[in-house]
DNA sequence: AGCAAGCCTGTTATCATATAACATTCTTGT
DNA sequence: ACAAGAATGTTATATGATAACAGGCTTGCT
């Protein structure tokens, strides 16, 4: 039904950050977007981990592998990222991570660990229904929903429950 | 299935104040809590209107009132009324909302106008059942879900179309 | 009443997040 | 080569949130 939710599962994460790339590329190819220097460094640096990264510690992390690092070079890098459907932003925290599956059109929702902030991305599109219908009931346009589980993952549980 | 989303719905809006200190009293009374002059007024704020208010306009309007006025005051103000389910946190805008029907232990949804801000709370409890499982199945503890779905209002939509 | 403990508030300073505004440079199509 | 639009550089500042510690109020106890 949905996809597994990576963050909290064991697996080969050097895939994640290939395909992670790849999938960018393809994307910006097809709608002839333009994937600048900028805008694949701050990609590959929320592809390190399924984790969500605030814009200034991004920041931090273009400065440190010398790139020019203001305030404005990140925001704009993640606005496009998240514009164009390669990253989302994960509201409760104010923060940043590279989307799963980018280019599916798809309904996210995000577990997210309030301890680790390890964040891992499932489908939500079965969830929605009930709710539209609520919405159009009082005449509202969705434009965008955004399904936010905060708790605790597997690895910050005290109780080794599971 | 759900309540009235009443932001974007005629109502008397006076009832809405009143029932709202009302509740809050009660809630207080039952669970011990001390709904302080502070509390009560920032309750009263969030009252006025069915929209998001951010902590620093919770602050003018204290000031106005001739309150002392510091953020200090207002975020704590704002945190118990959130934590004891007077007030919900709209996360997409950093800002709150007072609640609808507080000490129900509901699972609420926020239908959030981009345009004016208004922000009707409907309840969600029928959604959440496909992404419990889904974060059952990795071992995520679940402790708050927050789902917030963005768009236009019926008075902020430019097509008459409704 | 007197007192202690805990809760609540005041105060100052600072951190964290995000954007405005405008100049400059790069890319692309012609 | 050139113009137009897109992207980036730069400075400053708006907006949201908390740390840390001092002081005052409430409550329950004796």
């Amino acid at each position: 039904m949905t996809e597994n939710p990576l963050a909290f599962v064991d697996h080969e994460h050097g895939g994640c950050i290939a395909r992670g790339m790849a999938d960018a590329e393809a994307l910006c190819e097809a709608r002839s977007l333009r994937l600048t220097q900028a805008r694949r460094r701050v990609l590959e640096i929320l592809l390190q981990e399924h984790r969500a990264i605030g814009a200034y510690e991004v920041l931090n992390h273009l400065s440190e592998s010398g790139e020019n690092a203001h305030p404005p070079a990140a925001y704009r890098a993640l606005d496009f990222l998240v514009e164009h459907g390669l990253a989302h932003k994960i509201e409760c925290l104010n923060a940043f991570v590279a989307c799963n599956r980018p280019g599916e059109g798809h309904a996210p929702a995000f577990l997210i660990c309030r301890d680790c902030r390890g964040v891992a991305e499932t489908d939500a599109s079965l969830n929605s229904t009930p709710l539209d219908s609520a919405a159009e009931d009082v005449g509202f346009a969705v434009e965008r929903t955004s399904i936010e589980v905060e708790g605790l993952c597997p690895s910050c549980r005290p109780d080794a429950a599971r």
